[in-house]
DNA sequence: TAGCTTCTCGTCATCTTGACAATAAATAGC
DNA sequence: GCTATTTATTGTCAAGATGACGAGAAGCTA
């Protein structure tokens, strides 16, 4: 197997999306070694001996944002291998999208290095080819929005129909009508699950607080506008 | 960077699907080597030095159909890295999921291994854990024919309403009203452009030829409705 | 020509969505 | 306490899309 054959180092490179402020934010790390010293890139490492993939971007996210993975919303989006991608030698990355209510913790490196919650839609040029990781696993999220519940992994555990509707608002940059949003994932069987409680805003009638239902699934799908979409800025 | 840190090998596995005497199939190649010698598994190999993943499968696709790979549906699926899912060591394998009009060659593999195209209902125990990479690419299939022009690709350069709608019936394993299917996609534009000819089936009105338009994303979505899902079995 | 098959166009009821009116339930200001 | 303001929730209505199905069109065979 170790003949001819090409080896390479392989890590994981975690885009993690939560909202702060109204914001769509990624987690950022400022790389306290070379290459790209200095720099802005995604929070990621390498993978053990004896360990699965998925492992090691639970590992990454659990060291990353202190919290239980387990609890977090952790997909593949793909794999990155152009050679020079790295200029270290053969690296190949295997990104994941991870999705999480807003973190008490706004920073806080495992390591020396800094970290910070940034404005996805203000992220310029970051290391290695993590502008297109990022790129990529954004457009999964907004994707995803539309045919999964997975925007209720933006939200704490309780949380309302409007801040539901904000996740939606902020991460596909759109408004939408609250009533009739009220309407789709009301009805939408397994989506919500109320609760006894309510929340009194800072203003206005008090909402019914819900928490996540069993359904991952929408069905059917809520289709953002063709015209809705929101590009990522790739220059500051 | 090669000081602690895992070194893996890294392969591309192909799902190739295509339509054949109104079957889904899947190209598998029966090992000629260990491990599983003799075992049927998905076609696939090492990428090279200086091959990007995406180059690789393509040249993986040419390998073995023969085919100007430019000209077929190739998209990645996702990495598969569990330890020990080769006995050779550590390999990490990219899947890609590709999608061929029913090609001229059934078997012809490049190397002296024999090749089939086998049912994708029926197809057993394969080696590695090629039967899980297979799972999920037809999932990603049959999902993708939902909101994407996928279908257009297991189609000739021309070809009929009722081609595109035995598509969706084979790969979704149901039944389609052609009336309706008829409606929606001639309905969708940028699918289907219509050709000047006419082809003659067998018995019955000639049908109207068409040729895959430029839309990729079709909107709205055709949903396969939720009781319609055919199963791989995973045993004979 | 009759009979069969498949292709294509139409019809209609039902479901879903988008736009928006109206009411409910809180707070802030007076 | 009363009113204005804000947000939450329910409801209405027209437009759009879908599912079920009728029926004509256009080829073939007998």
């Amino acid at each position: 197997m170790n003949r001819e054959h090409v080896q390479a180092t392989v890590t994981v490179d975690l885009v993690i999306l939560t909202i702060r402020d109204n914001r769509l934010k990624v987690l950022l790390i400022e790389r306290g070694n070379q290459p790209f010293q200095g720099q802005w890139a995604l929070p990621g490492g390498f993978i053990r001996p004896d360990e699965d993939i998925d492992d090691a971007a639970l590992r990454e996210l659990s060291e990353e944002t202190g919290l239980e993975g387990r609890h977090l919303h952790l997909e593949q989006v793909r794999t990155y291998a152009t050679p020079g991608r790295d200029p270290r030698g053969r690296v190949v990355t295997v990104a994941y999208l991870a999705v999480a209510p807003d973190l008490p913790m706004p920073t806080a490196g495992s390591d020396a290095r800094s970290a910070k919650w940034a404005n996805v839609s203000r992220v310029g040029s970051l290391a290695f080819d993590h502008a297109d990781i990022l790129r990529d696993a954004v457009e999964m999220a907004r994707s995803k929005l539309e045919y999964t519940t997975l925007a209720a992994a933006f939200c704490p555990e309780l949380f309302t129909v409007s801040d539901l509707r904000r996740v939606y608002e902020v991460v596909w940059g759109t408004r939408i009508d609250p009533r009739n949003f009220h309407r789709k994932v009301v009805g939408t069987k397994g989506f919500l699950e109320q609760s006894a409680a309510r929340r009194n805003p800072l203003i206005g009638r008090p909402a019914l607080l819900y928490r996540r239902g069993p359904a991952t699934a929408l069905y059917p799908p809520m289709l953002r506008r063709s015209d809705s979409l929101a590009s990522i800025s790739s220059a500051t």
